[in-house]
DNA sequence: CTAGGTTTCAAACGAACGTTTGATTCAAAC
DNA sequence: GTTTGAATCAAACGTTCGTTTGAAACCTAG
């Protein structure tokens, strides 16, 4: 069989076999990791069939991709749609902490509104440190485009640094914002029950003043070894 | 016999067999996942029985554990010692650039090191996001002390935040370290070759002037939603 | 009502996994 | 030379996995 397409039809779906199982599949794969979430496991918490996962998304892969791409496209046109309201344009500089709240905010604001959110951030952390090339391969292809904005208007926000230096501080940010997303819930246990329950827009403030106050920290010298 | 010539059957290689599947299964478990890593290719890629694993260390989870461990505790031991050089005694201030890099550069400097260091930082990320319980209280028992000496230390460094606001900045000052340790061989593909090679010196500056920069950076007013 | 495409279902397949077993090898100690 | 315990080995165990299959159920046009 030629596998048809079992691409989605634009016709109403109420609350299909399909959503049922990219539902199923976010939670698990945060939950025990993709590996370890069997497709029968994913299946049954769907009430769905065990075959329906090759039937709606060819293998196992197919479904981390759909999984991944489902949240990822919205949120990074999200990203994109505030970058756009921060650049005042050619020549002007954009504000650094306006620029670090418009790529980390809608990541918190997802994981506080829609549901099953909380399990998706967990899942992107733990995809980002996934070896596997395809995952990397998807996972570059989704970002791509938000890197190159992004690091073009720190570099225009932020002139007295090389554009290796922004470089580098955009994935100190992506590294802090992607475990305070991803494993923002365990901050109780580490802390020993010294932090409060979490609250998405006090971490979002907090999280927003860190990294402004590195990305605008001062370079240590270096020339000499250069 | 089975095996060819028993003359060159020379166990007398450097390293003993437990030794060997250590260094086997921290490359493979920092390269494939844990659960991709089996048992199989682990003793073959250390020229050792499939069997010698559980002789060894009981279980695969033993095997992760063991490899956990032994590279953290001397790590954190290293930490805590330079974390006690910075300590001006009660009463005075440390200086937050040292308590940075007290806690940083251990790290990287490990990375640069030791043989398989790099997989070793990729590893560690990985067993971050891991929702395992028993992977989680292995963590928590090996970073258990460090986490309560750097942050009491940074309480100390800045008196102006609480408690709290110290415990998430710690919180996202690992995040960025972990990340930037575990995935910085990623650097060069995201930035498009933009960026240099990986220099760990090089790094490690970097890396401390962010993460000073987000600890001393102004907190933002909240008091009214609280 | 019927035809045809879409979706679901129970059942099975082959492969790969972690683990166990019992015999065998090796190096000292007696 | 014999004993003893640690270490290694080939082989197999039972389980679980992703995937495939072919038929049944469903829905919507004609």
């Amino acid at each position: 069989m030629a596998a048809g397409s079992p691409a989605s039809r634009p016709s109403s779906a109420p609350e299909g076999t399909r959503e049922a199982l990219l539902d199923a599949a976010e939670d698990l794969f945060a939950r025990k990791g993709v590996p370890r979430a069997s497709l029968r496991a994913i299946t049954q918490t769907a009430g769905a069939n065990l075959a329906a996962v090759h039937y709606h998304f060819g293998s196992k892969e197919g479904l981390v991709r759909a999984v991944l791409s489902r949240r990822l496209g919205p949120l990074n046109r999200e990203r994109l749609a505030r970058l756009a309201a921060c650049d005042p344009g050619p020549g002007g500089t954009p504000e650094p902490r306006a620029l670090v709240t418009a790529f980390v905010a809608p990541v918190l604001e997802m994981i506080q509104r829609q549901r099953g959110g909380h399990a998706f951030a967990q899942f992107v952390l733990r995809a980002f440190s996934e070896p596997g090339e395809e995952t990397r391969e998807l996972m570059l292809e989704e970002f791509g485009e938000v890197i190159e904005r992004f690091t073009d208007a720190f570099a225009r926000a932020l002139p007295q640094f090389s554009r290796e230096d922004v470089f580098w501080r955009y994935f100190f940010m992506v590294g802090s914002l992607a475990f305070a997303a991803g494993l923002g819930f365990l901050i109780r246990p580490i802390s020993a029950g010294r932090c409060n329950p979490l609250d998405v827009d006090d971490v979002t403030r907090r999280l927003v003043d860190f990294i402004t106050g590195g990305m605008l920290a001062p370079g240590s010298a270096e020339a000499a070894t250069r």
